[in-house]
DNA sequence: CTCCAGGCTGAGC
DNA sequence: GCTCAGCATGGA
């Protein structure tokens, strides 16, 4: 049998600096990635490949990284540049953001150096709202089994490598379905603010676009009359979004290591926010980022 | 069995 | 304003 030679699908990204695919899609901050294989060349342990398929919106891909070098495949170049760079955040310098959060702070130095190229998503609005609706009182693995679940369930069909893959559902999609309609995704009682959301969404309560030209405390008082969403849900959406780059979310591990490493920096979710804005400014919640990722796996 | 997980709602002060 | 039980579900 003659082997059929194929160009090679992959679309060179070129290198990137301080990025770490483990890191940035397994911190919590979305939650559709999966490793689908992790090869360590044994004549040098420098060289080495890591490959994730990821669905964000209703885009899918698959992404090839080798420790300094990023490929992708099952996308095409102006997905690419229109949606995924955007997506990865490409575009910062985080050598940069590095540099000025961990200015004389040997904590947050640690946190960094531990958390290593963990990046900031740019995520869908609407997707990363719904995510976050699911994620509270709930832990990463179930929030993930619930969103994969609610998307195979709901979300329109992706062909992908010959298989099928699923986008996030469109809010039409969910507003359509009744009190019951969400049990599949055993979801408890979030299944009704997903529905209700949609439903707001649907009726042009809740518009995307609009919240993107909105400074921060507009934005965040926008989200909050929503049923489900509070002040974590709210700020985790803008934050994880892109929208708002200096949203400091507080749950019980930032919390923690809040109340651990910098004692004194409050005892509020706003004294909390306070202290993280007055220290990081517009990157606090890239500081949050790091506190949380480094609290989990070592308070 | 109890406790916990990227919290929020509604009721009672 | 503030505190606090209750909430669905599944894993440890």
């Amino acid at each position: 049998m003659e082997s059929q030679i194929l160009p090679d699908p992959r679309i060179r990204m070129g290198p990137v600096p301080d990025f770490d695919p483990g890191h940035t899609f397994l911190c919590g901050q979305c939650f559709r990635w999966t490793r689908v294989g992790t090869k360590t060349d044994a004549s040098s342990d420098r060289s080495r490949q890591d490959d994730w398929v990821g669905i964000a919106g209703s885009h899918a891909i698959r992404l090839q990284w080798d420790g300094s070098c990023l490929s992708a495949s099952g996308t095409t170049e102006s997905e690419l540049k229109g949606w995924w760079r955007p997506y990865l955040d490409l575009a910062e310098n985080y050598s940069d953001l590095k540099l000025k959060l961990s200015a004389g702070d040997p904590v947050m130095e640690e946190a960094i150096r531990f958390g290593h190229g963990l990046r900031l998503l740019r995520q869908d609005p609407w997707e990363t709202l719904i995510t976050f609706l699911i994620s509270q009182n709930n832990g990463i693995p179930r929030i993930r089994s619930i969103v994969n679940t609610l998307c195979t369930c709901f979300g329109e069909a992706i062909p992908f490598e010959g298989g099928m893959l699923h986008a996030f559902p469109t809010p039409e999609a969910l507003a359509v379905l009744n009190s019951c309609g969400l049990d599949v995704c055993r979801a408890g009682y979030r299944s009704a603010y997903v529905i209700r959301t949609a439903q707001q969404v649907v009726e042009g309560r809740f518009d995307p676009n609009a919240l993107s030209s909105m400074p921060y405390e507009e934005a965040r008082e926008y989200l909050l009359p929503f049923h489900g969403v509070g002040v974590k849900v709210a700020d985790c959406t803008l934050l994880f979004s892109g929208l708002h780059r200096s949203a400091f979310p507080v749950d019980r591990w930032v919390f923690r290591v809040m109340d651990t490493l910098y004692p004194g920096s409050g005892k509020t979710t706003k004294e909390l926010q306070a202290f993280a804005k007055d220290r990081w400014g517009e990157n606090a919640g890239l500081a949050q980022e790091y506190l949380f990722h480094y609290a989990r796996s070592h308070l």
